[in-house]
DNA sequence: CACCATGTTCCTTG
DNA sequence: CCAAGGAACATGGT
């Protein structure tokens, strides 16, 4: 469940576990994976670099490396796509099936694992230009958020998930953003009041904020006995149990009541995705 | 079999 | 230049 949330949890559970380690191999299965170098110069650019750093961008996870020996830092930038996972295990454990990329650590693999293959690797940080600021951070301010939607007349909806307003909402949140802020997602842009700039505001920062503690607050790789750690499993109790925990207040709920006034949830197509809101609260 | 899916990029059309 | 819409990517779940 890779959006902002997800990648953050992500970035703070493996950066204590794999900064200033040494990558000894580098296994690129799937070339696909990797991204503008081919297979081979991308494995031996990586092969002895050492991870100094690992940060969020966005929904990017960004490596900041450098070479072995003195040698120059560069930046490696990994995307989960739809369904990529980054996790841990032991060298000896059996791969999964959709294990694309691997990176030796020793005794244990650091490695990116991608069904869809709509994530992957990518050498440089090109693809950060253009991205909006980041929601969670001081900067974004609700002058920031008014000025980036101001002179749109976009529906607010597909706006919030192009990444060029606000970095790191995805067609989750942003359902969620608009239905804490109480806004239809067929608003046009410049029609949002400066009341509803200031919730919708209010609403991006305590979504995000909120998932990031829920995701924090769950256990990660519970003794290990997991051929993953579990950490994209949030909908579920740990574990894998089938326990779904209450999550979204209107994603994927089109039907059901709407927290704040009971009224069924209302699911249109927009942006290329599903979306889900509130006709009676969200105006 | 049909339809849906957390993302991004590219292309066409208006 | 902007906006809208679709397709593509490849696979799995229901």
């Amino acid at each position: 469940m890779p959006e902002l949330p997800e990648v953050e949890v992500l970035v703070r559970h493996l950066a204590p576990r794999v900064e200033r380690r040494r990558i000894e191999s580098a296994e690129v299965l799937r070339p696909k994976s990797v991204r503008p170098l081919d297979r081979a110069a991308f494995e031996s650019l990586v092969k002895g670099s050492v991870i100094q750093k690992v940060t969020r961008r966005a929904k990017y996870l960004r490596f900041a490396m450098r070479r072995p020996r003195g040698g120059g830092g560069w930046v490696l930038l990994g995307h989960l796509g739809m369904t990529g996972r980054m996790y841990l295990q032991p060298a000896e454990r059996p791969r999964e099936k959709h294990t694309s990329v691997v990176f030796g650590l020793g005794r244990e693999e650091f490695l990116f694992e991608d069904a869809r293959q709509f994530g992957g690797w990518v050498v440089g940080e090109e693809r950060l230009a253009g991205l909006g600021p980041e929601p969670l951070e001081a900067g974004f301010t609700v002058g920031v958020l008014a000025d980036a939607l101001r002179r749109s007349r976009q529906a607010i909806k597909v706006r919030l998930l192009d990444q060029s307003a606000v970095a790191g909402l995805g067609n989750i949140y942003v359902c969620e953003a608009l239905n804490v802020a109480g806004i239809a997602p067929t608003r046009e842009c410049a029609s949002l009041q400066s009341v509803e700039m200031e919730r919708l505001h209010r609403a991006i920062r305590d979504v995000l904020g909120g998932a990031i503690q829920l995701g924090l607050s769950l256990p990660l790789d519970p003794a290990g006995e997991g051929v993953r750690d579990g950490l994209f499993y949030f909908g579920r109790a740990p574990g894998g149990g089938e326990a779904v925990l209450e999550r979204f207040r209107v994603y994927d709920r089109e039907g059901e009541a709407c927290p704040r006034c009971s009224v069924p949830i209302r699911r249109v197509w927009m942006g290329g995705r599903g979306t889900f809101f509130c006709p009676d609260c969200q105006k």
